[in-house]
RNA sequence: GGCCCCAUCGUCUAGCGGUUCAGGACAUCACUCUUUCAAGGUGAAGACAUGGGUUCGACUCCCAUUGGGGCCGCCA
């Protein structure tokens, strides 16, 4: 048997797709489990301008996403060159040899001329477009005489006209095509370049490649693959089709140009708005093409955990059984398995990638979660204490989501008389009565106190026993007073990380704050 | 239009003829806990697209219908 080889063949378009990641990721998986190679190839045209920026992101994310691969771009290796572009010896080899079995021929038909023809299969209802091969040439002769008459040639497949194609699909079984369905599809352009589904097929025929693990999208575009690799009388690979990866609560395809029709989707629009507030305190870039759920890049850039998105991804099509759903990297190398690939389409959900995210999250130590979170810190502009930092991610729990939400807690590092506070509840929770001086006098009692959790609850409970008053009539304005906010973990944790000094000072600018 | 693929709760899925008036997860709702927001605890609601077969017996097999998706390029 074999070594599993196994690829992802994207074009360079500047960004990491979910779908794309699925893909890789499932190809990854396979040859990891296999014991297999995992190869980049870029399936990249030869007009491509600025190669190195359409193509870092994608490296970038596939390596954050500890997708690695074991050759192909910036890791070489013995099949190089990994880019297709440069790799047109081997097509023109592949063409030269069709031509010569007669397997693919030359056709004279001008653009005008096939398009007529199909416009009459139409016409007719005929359903199938099938080429009449009035312009091929049969003959060096008929080359000639096409020639003098001024046209140009393409070199077409010579596809068989009756007898059934049975592939057997990894994941979804056996795919019956006839062959009198299909076109006897252009391999070469009247400019000598290569087509795509030549060059791919021949790239991977040359690289080795054992298994074709691939978007469903691929499964009508196979049998001409096919034929070409019988036609070079060489081996085939095995085929797999992927569902597709489908927009959140349908089933079309998703698409980083329908990010505003998901907008509409609350989950959707919520993780968006999530990323936005991070990218807003991180000074970031944030069109919607290049920074949306549906790219990659958004996810690191709001600290996501790379194991997070994986784990959700796996399950996006495939389950192991009806009840594990968290998985290490390694569980997944070792569960793996196309057979239980899912055939259809799944729709993402990003409010379940949220869950798979704040539980990968929580399963970190406090110290990793600090680690994740300095770096966003900082990139807001703040050089913060670890231990501190340690204190607040220890107390917000799951309030931290991803790394970024780290800075929903900038008010800990911010100067005491520059807090800036919800002024409408502020006022409402200073609004009533007594409420200021029973700040006030708090702050007396306070001032003294020991600042650990349990002391100052004591306290709190002591004093608002002596006024005879409830918690409530005082917790939520000394909230606000701290804080600036009505929301936030327990105070008593909040005080204790602000300290003796900020909580007083902060007290005492809520207090001439509320008189003016 | 032709061909191909797909079809279980809102979503991701388990189910490979009987042990299932269909199990889990996310989301939702209610109650509970509570200094706020989360979390937690308890519970609820929620699906086999339809119609025919096959079978003693179909979510499971077959066919049709319907619905959804994909491919039909001198794009990748």
């Amino acid at each position: 048997m074999n070594e599993v080889r196994v690829r992802i063949a994207p074009s360079p378009t500047g960004a990491l797709h979910l779908g794309l990641v699925r893909t890789a990721l499932y190809n990854w998986l396979f040859a990891r489990q296999q014991g297999g190679r995992f190869i980049l190839r870029i399936d990249d045209t030869d007009a491509q301008r600025n190669m190195a920026e359409v193509l870092q992101p994608i490296l970038d994310g596939l390596r954050w996403l500890g997708i690695d691969w074991d050759e192909g771009p910036e890791v070489d290796g013995p099949n190089a060159p990994y880019f297709q572009s440069q790799r047109v010896d081997g097509h023109k080899a592949a063409v030269a040899s069709l031509l010569e079995s007669g397997y693919a021929y030359y056709d004279y038909a001008t653009t005008d001329e096939i398009a007529a023809e199909r416009q009459a299969a139409v016409a007719n209802k005929e359903g199938v477009f099938r080429y009449s091969r009035r312009w091929m040439a049969e003959t060096a002769a008929d080359r000639v005489r096409f020639e003098a008459e001024g046209r140009k040639s393409v070199v077409r497949l010579k596809m068989p006209t009756e007898g059934t194609l049975v592939i057997d699909d990894q994941v979804r079984g056996p795919v019956e095509f006839e062959w009198q369905r299909e076109q006897d599809h252009v391999i070469q352009r009247a400019d000598g370049t290569f087509l795509y589904h030549l060059a791919s097929i021949v790239d991977d025929h040359a690289m080795g490649i054992t298994h074709i693990i691939r978007a469903e999208e691929h499964l009508s575009n196979t049998p001409r693959q096919i034929f070409i690799l019988q036609s070079l009388g060489v081996e085939l690979p095995r085929f797999a089709h992927l569902p597709f990866v489908a927009e959140p609560g349908s089933r079309n395809k998703l698409s980083k140009r329908k990010i505003r029709e998901y907008m509409k989707n609350r989950d959707f629009s919520e993780l968006v708005a999530r990323g936005n507030k991070i990218a807003a305190a991180l000074k970031l870039e944030t069109g919607l093409d290049a920074f949306s759920p549906v790219v990659v890049d958004f996810y690191r850039q709001t600290g996501f955990l790379p194991e997070a998105i994986v784990n959700y991804l796996a399950l996006l099509g495939w389950a192991l059984d009806d009840k594990t759903e968290h998985f290490t990297r390694e569980d997944l190398v070792k569960s793996f398995s196309l057979e239980r690939v899912n055939k259809s389409a799944a729709s993402f959900d990003p409010g379940k990638l949220m869950a798979f995210q704040v539980r990968h999250m929580l399963a970190l130590s406090v110290e990793k979660r600090v680690d994740l979170c300095l770096p966003f810190l900082e990139k807001a502009g703040l050089v913060a204490a670890p231990d501190k930092v340690a204190a607040i991610v220890s107390a917000a729990g799951d309030r931290i989501k991803v790394a970024g939400d780290i800075i929903d807690y900038l008010d800990f590092f911010t100067d005491d008389d520059k807090l800036t506070r919800d002024t409408t509840a502020f006022a409402r929770e200073m609004g009533k009565y007594g409420a200021a001086g029973c700040l006030a006098k708090f702050r007396g009692v306070i001032a003294s106190a020991a600042f650990e959790p349990a002391a100052l609850e004591k306290c709190l409970q002591d004093f608002v026993a002596a006024e005879g008053i409830k918690v409530g009539q005082i917790i939520h304005v000394l909230r606000l007073a701290v804080t600036g906010k009505t929301v936030g973990f327990g105070l008593y944790e909040t005080m204790a990380i602000l300290g003796r000094e900020s909580v007083l000072a902060r007290i005492d600018y809520a207090l001439r704050e509320a008189d003016k």
